[in-house]
Order: structure tokens, then C-alpha cells, then sequence
DNA sequence: CCGTTATAGTTTCACCTGTAACCATTTGCA
DNA sequence: TGCAAATGGTTACAGGTGAAACTATAACGG
């Protein structure tokens, strides 16, 4: 039996992690596109997020924004709190059930939807002019597979 | 001139929006692996990712981790001193430069990295399981473009 | 040399976050 | 019915986080 010499330890490599990849990917870029909006309309992400959902789907509950967003429930009643009392949107009582709220953006949120939604579609398409189109449908079919 | 419609607002679309998808995925797996050591071993996800650059790059400053980790600086600080608290990590001071720190991992340390550092490649390895070899490559090109 | 500027790292502050506990309402079933 | 369990949402608390200000040391330029 050769002696070994030390056990090595085996450190993960980062640079080719790819949870940790993923991790600087993501937080760059959303963090590049937050900085577009967070100064200039005292939005936060947390709200944004909320807003692209009110958007797309008028009228549901908090419930149901928890749901399609994949974020904590506090978050988001928070964030509905703080876009109520701002006037970006509107939150009623559902019919038939005093517990669950309706919310929709008000006009005022509807204008820095109009606005902000733009801004991220470019930084989207910037990141994915990275890529050439048949990579792009591979990163798609991929991250399908990866979130399912 | 026919009136129009409302006007659309062309929301966007959350789930086939990249920036949105990246965060869901990173999200849900750092977190899945952070669950099987913050609470086995109170250290926290920062704390790890600060242990893994130590275990790759031993002898480091604190300068050093936040510029592999593009992590922020009172981050790491304070990711730093805890694990110096905990007697995880040993800080010296550099020669002929007193204000860098010289960071490395203690025995009690490497034991910890030596338990996590599988849970963390096991944890990746599922994750690409849901891939074949193809896509893993392909994925690996996407990442590197995305990212330079 | 000596004063200005830059750098490594820490502290402070104001805010964001998640967990758990909580309140109000509704549902389910005995 | 009527009461326990479930659900929608908020509040309280105990951290974690980044920006900016601060301390100590080093580098630079006259």
C-alpha cells in the first residue's frame, strides 16, 4: 500500500457550477433591468412582478398572484399594500367571499406598465442577442425541462 | 378611420419571459440545496458560497471572494466574520499590506465543506438528469455566451 | 518627504425578506 | 345546524441586504 498524500478535499468549482452559475445569470439580469425602473417609478421588483401579473390577468386575487408567481404570500400582500396606497392598483372584495381581494391595475398603473414593459423586453432581447436563433430554441426547450 | 379597440397594452407574458424563467429556476434550486445545510449546520447561503471559494482558493483576501463570487462587499464582511466567529475560517492579516485580510478554511472548516460540498453536486447532478447529453452541452455554450 | 487620493474592510441605516402567529371568513361534515 | 378545520390575507418579529459613510493603511505625485 503507497501512502496517499493528502485526501484532496475535492472543492466545488464554481465557474462551473451551474446552480451557481444560474445564480449570477439571474441576478444580473434582472437586476439590470430593475435599475431601469426602481429609481425612476419607486418600484420595486417584488412590485413589478405583481403588476406584469395584474396585467395579463385582470382581476384576480392575491391568492391567485401567489400562485403564478412562485413568490411568498407576504411579499406579495405586501407589495398589493404598497401599490394600493401608491394608486397603481385597485383592490375590491371578491362577491360571495369576504376574504379574497380583486385586484387590478389602476390607471396610473397601467400607465408605468406601458412604460416599463418595454424597457424589459429590451434588456430581454439585448440578453438573447447573445445567442444565435438555434440556440435560443435550445435554451428554451432546455429551461422548460429544468422548471418542470 | 375605424375607431380602435382598446388600446392592448401588450402585457408581457411571465412565463415565457427569460429574465422571469432564469429567476424561478435559480431560485428554486439554490434554495434546494440550501435546505439541506443552513439549518444542519446554521450556515447561511452566503456563508457557503464564502467556504467554497476558500476551499478553491485558499489564502485569499476578502477582496479576492467578492470579486470571484460578485457577491457584495458588506456581504461577504459580514459572511466573513461570522464564519471567523464560528472558528470555520482562520483571517490573518497580509504581510506588507495590513489592510488585506488572508482568509482560509480551518480543520473545522474543511470538515463541514467536506459534508456539504456532495449534497451540493448531488443536488446539481438531479438536476441535469432531467437532460440528456446533448442539451447538457448545449446548456453549458448557452451559459457561457449568456454570461461573458 | 508630505499631503492627496485610492483601497480593504467595517459599521450604520433604512429597507426587504421569510417564518410563524394571527384574524376573519368560509367550508366540510357530524 | 353548529363547530372544527381550511383558506385568504395581514401583522410581528428576527434576521439579511445594499448604499453610503467611516477607519485604517497604502500608493502616488509634486
Amino acid at each position: 500500500m503507497i501512502p496517499e498524500a493528502v485526501p484532496a478535499h475535492a472543492p466545488l468549482e464554481l465557474e462551473h457550477f451551474l446552480p451557481y452559475r444560474l445564480s449570477i445569470l439571474s441576478n444580473t439580469v434582472s437586476q439590470g433591468i430593475a435599475a431601469e425602473y426602481v429609481e425612476r417609478f419607486q418600484l420595486s421588483m417584488t412590485e413589478w412582478r405583481v403588476m406584469t401579473i395584474l396585467a395579463r390577468f385582470p382581476e384576480v386575487s392575491a391568492r391567485e398572484v401567489v400562485e403564478r408567481t412562485a413568490m411568498d404570500k407576504v411579499a406579495v400582500s405586501r407589495a398589493v399594500a404598497r401599490l394600493v396606497e401608491a394608486g397603481r392598483v385597485d383592490r375590491g372584495t371578491h362577491d360571495g367571499d369576504k376574504r379574497r381581494s380583486v385586484l387590478k391595475l389602476s390607471d396610473a398603473g397601467w400607465a408605468i406598465h406601458d412604460e416599463v414593459a418595454p424597457l424589459a423586453r429590451a434588456h430581454e432581447r439585448e440578453l438573447l442577442a447573445k445567442l444565435d436563433e438555434a440556440e435560443r430554441v435550445q435554451l428554451d426547450r432546455i429551461l422548460d425541462k429544468l422548471l418542470a
